[in-house]
DNA sequence: TTTATTTTTGGAACCGTTACCATAATAAAA
DNA sequence: TTTTATTATGGTAACGGTTCCAAAAATAAA
């Protein structure tokens, strides 16, 4: 049977207001009792009720986060980053897994409602309608994290700058003398994946005055597996062969690299291949693979501390937009 | 502000207690009443807090998991397994990360108490006297993965068949007609993959009367880079060249891999390598890494279930193993 | 219609804390 | 010593639900 307060007050013989007081640190307590307290605690292993507390406190100590997947390094180490910040600050993280299912999305932010959550982290893949009713009439403070919600809702969010990342990666191509360059992408529902980084490449493409090829865009999904059949579909499809391969993920790109090893191409010497987002494996593959650095356990902690803000009452509303690098490896070839 | 029961009772002009029915669905209520409470639920967008609900009910919905860290495949995929099953059923996930830190997890050990979880899934890396005496006194269903806790403790266990998948890799190795086995390996206080591995490794060298020679062994810790050092230090210590090396994890083994590839060493050819775990990466490398695979998110399921079990009052006490099986890939060269 | 039975309701106690208030004890000042 | 200020303590009312019980209402049986 778990202890309660009364018990230790009785055991201590004081009242339950000093057990209180002690469990808290307060002050107005003598030292005797104090003592006697802590003692009769220490023996019993007495360990306090927080749902009373918060109940009566009428608040929590635990942040939601709503995640999409949690068994990709992207997520794992965006909550690891979290973590780091909240657990220093005393609060806790309840976590809820979508598995990409939209529906559950709403029903996990009811959910954390009822759990009475201090604040929301919201991984997002896709805002829609739904999602803006039930956001705002939550009541509880939420960060959007990964795709830009501003012009949607009143909450902060915090981004990739997907769009300059993906021109930048693809602009370095085009300046190792590439104009043959192929394009591995994801739906783009997933307006920051899917959408902002192919819209980056089709615009470098363009400035460049370079030639657009259907045969040369593959879409698929975030599996490694999709990077090996996008390649394999667009050396099937393409007339000419491209010198080099833009893939949206290092996951991709990875899947990408395989195929072109399979069918006896030599990377970079036959065919470059350049991937986003510096997963933890890319620089120990062989070819290492050049791509574009976020990172990730940053932009947690960077979302937990926006969140952070937004509980004490500072932020409202911004929308930040965390930088990226290019890790020049060596998975392209300069013509 | 945050509406009550006893609101949306006064806007239905019903009392508190007809309310309590119609959100658990309890009988008893007339379709007028009932009818009249949903609709002004659904307008006010009333959520019931689940701390008074807990509180009365002396009980949540809650499971509290303990993970030594978050951002590496092993653990978010068994974190995905257990979200899986408890989702399902209605419960939520509490999660506490550890980064490695041993006091922390006897901190959260308590903090799970305090939210009087209703069961505790702990990924231990080490068991020490502490965890004992915490566990011991927790009276929480508790379930022990990923280290032999039957002789130390009362509650269930669950464990990958470490020395069994060790031996199995090595003997594989073995009748691959390699006699030089070197060892890239981490921690023996890390019971499972630090002391049991290496045994089943030492054990089938002895068995094959094959000499184990000091400069073939080498202990680093979980990183890809630490593989990488391994191979370093063993080539450079050894006054023959292995044949084969066995990585107990595949990232160590990606590790060592990069590094004869980067001094030139065709692998297999050369020299074969294994690893363990099946990371989700090694059948995309090259050579793809003959590996055991472990399902960890078969693991997380498992552990969900047995934890479930306990909480029905069935199971108290198990030791159950997973099983594993050999993926032969292409990494290892039969001489 | 009256009585018995069933269904629907509201009232109140309770879950384990905290926090306010009044009182008791102690220390300081007069 | 008495008065005043300060500190320590216990009692009690919340917090927002659930659940039991008794009363009221509706229905069925006599």
């Amino acid at each position: 049977m778990t202890l309660t307060i009364k018990e230790i007050a009785k055991l201590a013989g004081v009242s339950k207001s000093t057990v209180s007081r002690v469990i808290n640190d307060s002050e107005h307590v003598s030292d005797r009792a104090r003592k006697k307290v802590k003692e009769v605690i220490q023996e019993t292993g007495y360990v306090p009720n927080s749902l009373a507390k918060n109940l009566k406190r009428n608040k929590t100590d635990t942040i939601g986060v709503v995640l999409p997947k949690i068994n990709t390094s992207t997520f794992s180490s965006a909550v690891e980053g979290i973590s780091n910040i909240m657990y220093q600050k005393g609060y806790n993280l309840l976590l809820t897994n979508t598995k990409l299912n939209i529906k559950d999305e709403i029903t996990y932010l009811k959910l954390l409602k009822e759990k009475r959550v201090r604040g929301i982290i919201f991984f997002a893949t896709e805002i829609t309608e739904e999602h803006i009713e039930v956001l705002k009439k939550i009541e509880i403070p939420v960060i959007i994290v990964g795709q830009d919600s501003s012009e949607l809702l009143d909450y902060p969010c915090l981004i990739q700058d997907d769009f300059n990342a993906a021109a930048s990666i693809v602009d370095y191509l085009v300046n190792a003398g590439h104009k043959k360059i192929a394009y591995i992408g994801v739906k783009e529902s997933d307006v920051a994946v899917g959408k902002l980084r192919k819209k980056a490449y089709l615009k470098v493409l363009a400035e460049n005055k370079l030639e657009i090829k259907k045969s040369y865009l593959y879409q698929g999904d975030f599996s490694i597996q999709s990077g090996y059949r996008g390649m394999k579909n667009i050396l099937e499809k393409a007339e000419e062969t491209p010198t080099a391969v833009f893939a949206v993920t290092d996951r991709l790109a990875l899947g990408a690299i395989k195929f072109l090893k399979d069918k006896g191409f030599q990377v970079p010497a036959d065919i470059s291949v350049v991937g986003i987002g510096n997963s933890d494996i890319s620089p120990w593959v062989v070819p290492e693979i050049t791509t574009i650095n976020y990172d990730h356990l940053k932009t947690g902690e960077r979302a937990a501390e926006i969140l952070l803000d937004c509980l004490d009452g500072g932020i409202h509303k911004t929308k930040e937009v965390m930088d990226y690098q290019i890790i020049e490896r060596n998975s392209v070839r300069k013509i």
